[in-house]
DNA sequence: CGATAAACTGAATGACCATTCAGATGCCGT
DNA sequence: ACGGCATCTGAATGGTCATTCAGTTTATCG
């Protein structure tokens, strides 16, 4: 279990090591079960170490949080830099939902989130925008695909809260290993709707069916 | 804070109203904030007592989950009782979900509950059990309104799962406090949702007002 | 080169809590 | 009235952490 090779000079340095190990031990053993030797034996450095930059441990996971933020948000921007149309934007939109990416997807961390954001302040605020800027970009790419003509929607607000609900109620079956959601029903169940909600005509490039499948451990 | 009135004689006794009490403690400081002396404090009694009907604090909460399970399945079983049709049951489920009842929309306890499920193998189980009863409900409404010719759905079981997982998803904003998300545009948003995925042609006795309105403080 | 500061460590310290326990109190059948 | 049993209490007990700290290593810069 005692990897030290590559740990040497990972971009960033230790401080940003700790933040992304603080990330890590949140998705396996969740807010409350995360301990700073948790994290520090994670970073491979002492438990003074994560309080010497942190302060407390409160403030490392807070700080985790603004790091999950700009993950996420350069993934999102990333991925919809790629796509060409509206359609094509949904779907890539679709995917990221599914799990395909490091942040966007992760809804385990999404999970806990949601529950920490009833009890913690930061949780809360990080949730908050993480969210309403995901609901943007669905609205944008909806009021655009009106503008264009793929869409036909009488009320894009609605139809994009509906959407991104419906991505999160998937979210969580995925999460929790439901059997029988894996992401390739979630995408299915998701687009289903996207295209009945949206009234998506034009047929043919649907669904293309993804190069690569990677995803974290 | 201290109030010692009514407490005399719950039914059911010290044992269920602690249990009860814990239910409170967790849907107000979540699973992880929970302490065996919010618990005492709550119910009246003291820390010893917990511990003597419970054995450990894990096993207070484990069978709190229980008690939450009955009484789910007795709202949910009565309040489909007083409905006539499979519109109209469509419709209970609907209010029930977005909160009106004490146990089925309490959506704060269910983001715990799900976080939570991540873990613990009781809450894993639980949450299990009573989203697929839950779901059955669902798909057995939408099966009887094909038949009886209320609903038009070419595959009821993935229609059940969309909106299931539609419900999920805006109740989430709902246990947030998102602004914006209401009892009402819950029901709202997701009857719409309803009468496009089901076909729902006859336009009258769609959303009649709801009577009552009482939730727990 | 020093030397000053930043980064880092590991061993205390102390707070917080679940759990234990020795005993009180009420209850019930006889 | 009394023995025995379940219920109940409040004060220990002990373990598990976050946090502190005295001191060591490493980097930086004149």
């Amino acid at each position: 279990m005692a990897i030290v090779a590559e740990e040497v000079k990972a971009p960033g340095g230790r401080r940003e090591r700790i933040l992304r190990s603080t990330i890590e031990v949140i998705r396996e053993r969740g807010f409350a079960g995360t301990r700073v030797s948790d994290i520090a034996e994670r970073a491979g450095t002492s438990q003074g170490l994560v309080l010497y930059h942190f302060g407390s441990l409160a403030e490392a996971l807070s700080a985790s949080l603004t790091l999950l933020e700009d993950e996420f948000y350069t993934e999102l921007d990333q991925e919809l830099g790629l796509a060409e149309g509206p359609i094509d934007r949904l779907w890539h939109m679709a995917e990221l939902a599914a799990g395909y990416g490091p942040a966007v997807g992760d809804w385990r961390l999404w999970l806990e989130l949601w529950a920490r954001a009833m009890h913690d302040d930061n949780a809360r605020q990080a949730r908050e925008s993480l969210d309403r800027r995901w609901r943007a970009s669905l609205l944008t790419v909806i009021v655009d695909g009106v503008a264009s003509g793929d869409f036909v929607v009488a009320d894009p607000t609605r139809a994009s809260l509906r959407l991104a609900a419906l991505m999160d109620g998937l979210a969580i079956q995925l999460a929790l290993e439901d059997p029988g959601m894996t992401r390739a029903t979630f995408t299915d169940l998701w687009w289903e709707a996207a295209v009945l909600e949206l009234q998506i005509s034009d047929p043919k490039r649907h669904r293309p069916p993804r190069k690569r499948a990677r995803n974290r451990a």
